[in-house]
DNA sequence: CTGTTAGCGCATTCAG
DNA sequence: CTGAATGCGCTAACAG
């Protein structure tokens, strides 16, 4: 009953699957497959292939990657997992991640609420795509145990992450280990942190690891001026403009923040309020965000390396679909202070 | 052979089908399939379907979105096309599209290289998900004729896309004309502008409203004050600090900036190489980027709301999709004029 | 209402 | 080297 079998002339409007290809080079399907996933070396001889490459040429054909992976149990398909997109971070790191995935895999982005760790729901829709391998960032230990199932997967950003669960991490104690290192090099004495509401691993290392330095370091960190807000710039204005009295009045002379953005709103405040900065109080952020050295002043932060990022977790990604096993679980990438004027460095 | 299909335990490590889940429940796979898609209401008696929802619960059942697809001849997958990510605008407009689409879509990402439009390949292999949709930000000409196939399509912020394409755009001509509006009635007479490189549609409108607005309102803009740059900030500062003596020459008291970025980068050189905004040259942007209202001096620029395009190219979509003709081919969303210290407006 | 059946497009044995 | 046959997991007719 099949009438559609005419290989007359290449219909661009009906779909070409890999049969209409194999009637058009007098071949069979399996012959295609093999060239169209170039396995044929010494498996298909020359003319055949020839013949192939050409009806693929003509007829425009391509392979159906549902149908593929379904035949093969698994798609070709990378996930990364990630909340806010919106980081300058995130570009960076996606060049990196690709670069090292090239053909062989397809790099999709599944993009969870602001802040939030996906639903349940949401990691069933994942993990029905089968995709061959995850790339998560900051992941909960709710999210991790919610997916149960053997994937190939790499967490990035999360220091906090089981044994078992590889990871590719930044050198926060390092960086915010610095931070304080350099205020406490610039003569404070005493010194506040503006800390981020939500509670990744990260943010949370990044806290106790200045505050702990700080202390090694001879530095007090008063309790009320430990204080956090969104990481929405205008909420990290309003909570240093409703706060700054009170941290006056601690005597403290400089305020580190949890990430750049937070820095941005308190700049922001402290301009509008007349506070200087850093005459009146040095302020430090982290990320180095590009925006960083367009502030007004500009802002001492903490660099991290999101392309090495991205580049070292494919290439581990890689390794595990491979079944490969990983040399080191944790990879940690270093961090750099850059200091600027905000702290009374350097301009 | 099949010595498997003994549902004792649930067996978590092994992949749970239709099938395991009509034999635990004594059903069929047809009548698995229609409770797992909410299409049982009227078609499976109460009491089969409570059976399934248990079986499914209890084996831990998810539909495996690959066999649907290939059965059905599409995914439920919607491809968001956007080429930078790092953009705050794309985290607004993802959360409005994945308002809309809800659970009956699943929304993910492909990020093509900086600034180009995805290879003929990367076409191919998005094609080959068969996605039920497609969102394109700032296509190409040559993008659209690649794909070519009868797909449900949206364009983003596209003023250039064909008729027969649909999109959802920003009024930048009315943006632009403020801007140069805003700039004449602060008594400016001659003007520079500075464009992006990369030339998507929008820019090169913004550039040619800015352009014709300024000619019709009696502003000057020498040829030599017309100059381009990079999206990176870096790129932006240099190209001012290496033309401002030539446009000081030239008389402009105002520069137009293509994107906010551009802006951030004039900023910063302008403020190292100690040039006054805005007393010696007014500055402003384009887009509203959230930092714009932490520089130095505060940004004015236009406001395009990120959220909205989201919501209507979503609502757009699912018509498509649903095979209900567009009332409308061509959104047009109004964009906003904020005025700040930049362009010695209000602070 | 419900079960049976026939593909969806492909990769992979397994005989030739 | 090559082709016919099988099945991946599911949905949509189609019979009961």
């Amino acid at each position: 009953m099949n009438n559609a079998d005419s290989p007359n002339e290449p219909r661009p409007a009906r779909k070409v699957t890999a049969a209409m290809v194999a009637t058009h080079a007098g071949v069979s399907t399996a012959t295609v497959s093999l060239v169209a996933n170039g396995k044929s070396a010494g498996r298909v001889s020359k003319r055949n292939e020839e013949r192939v490459r050409e009806a693929i040429r003509e007829l425009g054909y391509y392979v159906d990657s549902i149908g593929s992976s379904l035949a093969r149990g698994v798609s070709s398909l990378v996930i990364l997992v990630a909340p806010d997109i919106s980081n300058p971070f995130f570009a960076k790191l996606i060049a990196g991640v690709r670069g090292v995935l090239g053909e062989d895999y397809q790099l999709l982005l599944s993009v969870t609420d602001a802040g939030l760790s996906p639903s349940a729901t949401e990691i069933r829709r994942l993990l029905g795509l089968r995709p061959a391998g995850l790339l998560v960032h900051a992941p909960t230990p709710l999210f991790l145990s919610e997916l149960s199932s053997p994937l190939p997967l790499i967490a990035l950003d999360a220091p906090d992450a089981p044994e078992n669960i590889p990871s590719v991490n930044f050198d926060v104690l390092q960086g915010a280990h610095d931070v304080a290192a350099h205020l406490a090099a610039q003569g404070h004495r005493k010194v506040g942190y503006l800390d981020a509401t939500t509670g990744t691993a990260t943010l949370r290392m990044r806290r106790e690891a200045f505050l702990s330095a700080a202390a090694q370091l001879g530095m007090q960190v008063p309790a009320v001026a430990v204080s956090s807000s969104t990481i929405e710039m205008g909420d990290a204005a309003a909570t240093f403009a409703t706060h700054w009295d009170v941290w006056k009045e601690s005597g403290i002379t400089a305020l580190a923040c949890a990430t750049d953005t937070h820095a941005y709103g308190v700049l922001q405040a402290a301009s509008t309020t007349g506070v200087r900065v850093p005459q009146d109080l040095a302020v430090t952020g982290f990320d180095d965000l590009p925006f960083s050295t367009a502030s007004h002043p500009s802002l001492t932060s903490v660099r991290l390396d999101a392309h090495s990022v991205g580049v070292q977790a494919a290439q581990a990604l890689r390794q595990l679909i491979d079944g490969t096993p990983l040399k080191e679980s944790k990879l940690q990438l270093s961090s750099q202070l850059m200091v600027r004027a905000s702290s009374g460095g350097t301009q």
